[in-house]
DNA sequence: CTTAATCCTACTTAACCGATAGGATAAAGG
DNA sequence: CCTTTATCCTATCGGTTAAGTAGGATTAAG
């Protein structure tokens, strides 16, 4: 096992658990492999998994699928068989983190009747416009949204 | 069961998680036992954790524990034995809603690079202050906890 | 002393995260 | 053509969590 993975913390008599809100692994290795990529692909054309993996530190396996997940998703390309690999279709600047982080992370909002793309009716709120949770939520997804559409892959490079 | 959990859903190909940032039931049954707490205790005094379940659709011993939680919290208080119940200790309006939720919900910050209350140093980051996830998250957490901050009990009622 | 409320500890279940395993496919180069 | 080396794909495992459940201990009113 390359990185521990401490979910659970114990302070005193409260329990924090840094799992749930917490950014995933998928996420924070996903974006470490696309500021690699950014780094390394105009030297050498093609980055491997394998380097990746190795420099950054992260379990090689898991590290495949989040990259098949982002190829899928049209942010990098890969060239299969002996002296492939990976590298980027945009360029860094129009990487929006918005994007990013909605294919590895999932939904932004913090719940589904807030969610732009992913909406779900509320189940136990007779009126969503007279919520006070709802506009509260609203109002966080938001902030976060700007902020991350205002964020590109470049200024983490 | 009273509430169906659907923590994953499929949209062609995507399976997207509600599971992760979203808000868990735990807080927002919280929330709805404060703000039924903050509209019915003037009238009778105290609120049973039954009156609380049945008109809210929670789960009664799950509810048990979540008031727990805020009792020793300091947000309310109990009175046990017959004609007992649970009784807002302060005001609606003075009930901060980024207090609720780190009691609830714990840690408001993405990262616990990030965080106010539980910082963790990061693995796997030789120096935070160059490190553009860090400041991405600083930003986020910090329009987060100023929409928290900006908001009480008082809004949800 | 019955009733009715909170308090407390432990357990169950389904799900997910992170990681692994094993192979299928594809391309380069001798 | 065949070996090597890379991505692609499916399936699974272990540990942990959220949500809910169970059963009783404690406390107080009438």
């Amino acid at each position: 096992m390359i990185n521990n993975f401490k979910p659970t913390k114990s302070i005193g008599l409260t329990k924090i658990n840094y799992f749930r809100i917490m950014l995933s692994k998928k996420t924070k290795y996903g974006l470490k492999a696309l500021t690699y990529l950014a780094r390394h692909q105009n030297d050498e054309g093609l980055v491997s998994i394998g380097d990746i993996a190795k420099c950054e530190k992260i379990s090689r396996k898991f590290l495949e699928s989040i990259l098949l997940s982002l190829k899928k998703a049209g942010f990098l390309n890969a060239k299969k068989g002996k002296g492939g690999g990976y590298y980027l279709i945009k360029e860094a600047s129009e990487i929006k983190m918005v994007d990013v982080f909605r294919v590895l992370e999932g939904p932004i909002a913090m719940l589904p009747c807030v969610s732009l793309n992913y909406y779900e009716e509320c189940q136990d709120c007779p009126d969503e416009k007279s919520c006070g949770l709802h506009k509260l939520m609203i109002e966080v997804r938001d902030n976060t949204l700007k902020i991350f559409r205002n964020h590109t892959l470049q200024d983490l490079v």
